[in-house]
DNA sequence: TAGTGGTCTAGACCACCCA
DNA sequence: GGGTGGTCTAGACCACTAT
């Protein structure tokens, strides 16, 4: 919350949200931004291409920056959002349960993926994620253990995620991922509620550290029926 | 191709394409590549941001500008990629069929959705995909008239994007994405070959153009098995 | 300590939109 | 023509990483 422009978005972000401006009209310039946060027009424009890359405004040359309706789609976030967030967003009660939490030394194809050392230990978690009394989704990580080197029970119920970013000050910066639907497995039978499903939607995701280290390759299944993924997609500017 | 940082950003794309700069590898500091290309280090910082929002480079503060690898993930172009460009870059033969092109004056929730006036009419568009001789997807759009006065058949069979934006001149600016699985529908198994498979992958889409306007409204509804989505999400960041 | 990227400033000129 | 955002410059100071 130090930066100046970060500090300039929220505020924005927070009038949009009010209604202070809303959906159609246009921000005041940036030249009159500029003015009325006593700052340089630069802090101001990366304010304003936060707002953009989030979906709040649509800047339009000549005009303004227009905002837009965010409400037609419930946004999580998109991209890197941790499973917790978003349930705690879209407030439902969810029960993670953790079925396997060891440290294996084989599966070297995961360890070339990760670019990591060939005697590097890795952490195998496997965690269903239960939502409204159904076992929805089932969540299969292999995390390096050399990076994160304590895992117990209970931070893998928790938030992982919190655990890394908070109490190993390590920072998460990017994620490949990929989406496919696949027949399910003895295993998901055995670990989820498939309500006759045969088929999951598989999320593979690599994740990256600040430090273009990949740490950790999650593969995510979920049950069809439960599973929505939203994405907002624009134009890449500077 | 006229702005100084494209410019120095294709320059730099091609430098990692060829290998001149490789994975793992730094890029020549800010202020080396201001000299080199004889301008401003804000001008170079611009470039090297959309080598990161594409991918190419992660910038680790204190070290430099690292080069990723590219080749984990085929990148279909995250984001905004017409159904031609796609098809042409997996270097598959593509067959469009045109099923339905007409004008609607009912479906006022799209309309609504869409933000246009209650009384505009909207073309009504199905097309299917078929790729090495099997009918793979099913496009429905929705498109607004008035904006697009002129869609023929063999406009629809061949890129209706490349019409939208080379011929008519408009700036098509980001999209707005829903992935989800449902059960086919009678259309489906009669438009599809769907080889056994009772759901399939729906992405729906509402497309901007450049001055805020939703003009096109997209259900793309794709066999299971044959689907693919691959993403590449990072921390936002001005 | 030297070098890196991250932020910030105060100007400038341009292309575009609208009255 | 006056206002808008888009680009570009030439500096400055800071936080971080390496050695």
């Amino acid at each position: 919350m130090k930066n100046k422009y970060v500090v300039i978005f929220n505020k924005l972000v927070k009038k949009i949200q009010q209604g202070i401006f809303s959906a159609g009209e246009t921000l005041p310039s940036e030249h009159e931004l500029t003015a009325q946060f006593d700052t340089s027009r630069e802090t101001i424009r990366k304010a304003l291409n936060l707002l953009a890359q989030n979906g709040y405004i649509q800047k339009v040359r000549g005009k303004g920056s227009v905002v837009l309706e965010r409400n037609k789609f419930k946004f999580p976030v998109s991209g890197l959002t941790s499973f917790k967030e978003l349930a705690d967003q879209m407030g439902q009660e969810v029960k993670t349960s953790v079925h396997e939490l060891t440290i294996v030394t084989q599966a070297s194809h995961i360890r070339r993926q990760l670019g990591c050392p060939e005697d590097a230990k890795l952490w195998r978690l496997i965690r269903s994620r239960e939502i409204d009394g159904e076992r929805i989704i089932l969540d299969k990580d292999f995390i390096r253990e050399d990076l994160i080197p304590d895992i117990t029970k209970e931070t893998a119920e928790q938030s992982l995620y919190h655990y890394i970013e908070e109490e190993l000050g390590l920072e998460i910066s990017f994620a490949k991922k990929e989406i496919v639907v696949e027949d399910i497995t003895d295993e998901d039978r055995e670990l989820l509620d498939l309500n006759g499903h045969q088929q999951v939607v598989v999320i593979r995701s690599y994740v990256y550290l600040a430090d273009t280290t990949a740490f950790q390759f999650t593969e995510s299944r979920h049950r069809p029926d439960k599973f929505q993924f939203v994405d907002f997609a624009r134009r890449m500017k500077a």
